[in-house]
DNA sequence: CCGCATACTATGTGACGCAAAGTATCAAAG
DNA sequence: CTTTGATACTTTGCGTCACATAGTATGCGG
């Protein structure tokens, strides 16, 4: 694990549903997905990923379809209308929880004098 | 509590390390000082925070003084040499989670969008 | 003197990510 | 041909963290 697990704690549903946001994948695709993040920050587990989109279809966030068509079954999610909305309400609390650390003057240096000595 | 506390998760240390950075805070202040954030981001009860605080001692990564010279009595607490270590990776790895974030889409849209048309 | 802010302590709960283990199919390498 | 690795999904139990709730206690303003 690159980072410590503590810190993936909350965003890691948010993750889920921001790679949901660009169309409808399996569950080995999606903890694929996040392995590839920069740093492979926000890698999860498969014991983490699965669990999750039970829980996230279980509130009605996602919906899964079956697809027997390819050589392995595979189960793929996909947003719902509530999963929409949720996956907006979350990102807004987590540019919120960012900003805050920014003030305490974490993370964002570059671009912060990027944007002072800059235009 | 302004932002739902499952994205608080893992940051709450953090943003309790990166205050007492400043110089060492009895727990009320730090509290307080949390409160204070923009949004109300990092909100933290003294349920959360007094806890944490004998966690962070326990871990050797804080120290903590009574001063009875006031009033009140205060435990003031300070970073130890390891706190300020910790500090340092815990930022670096925080970094490194919002950087993947972005990665995925979330937040920071205002200066992603500054770099790419400016400079 | 009553309520409120200050200041610290303690117990129990729930959610989340993980490790570990299990099931099963398929492709490639030995 | 068999064994290894990648693919793909499931399940159980655990540790951590933030919270609610409750309790103790002092000082100050009305």
């Amino acid at each position: 694990m690159a980072v410590d697990d503590q810190f993936i704690r909350g965003a890691g549903m948010l993750a889920v549903l921001k790679v949901l946001e660009r169309g409808e994948l399996y569950g080995y695709a999606i903890v694929e997905a996040l392995a590839k993040t920069p740093g492979d920050a926000l890698h999860l587990e498969q014991s983490t990923v699965y669990p999750m989109l039970y829980n996230l279809e279980g509130k009605g966030l996602v919906r899964s379809r079956w697809d027997e068509s390819g050589a392995r079954a595979r189960k793929y999610y996909a947003l719902t209308a509530a999963g929409r909305k949720r996956l907006a309400a979350d990102s807004d609390q987590w540019k919120s929880v960012t900003a805050a650390m920014e003030a305490l003057g974490l993370g964002r240096l570059a671009f912060a004098r990027l944007e002072t000595a800059c235009c």
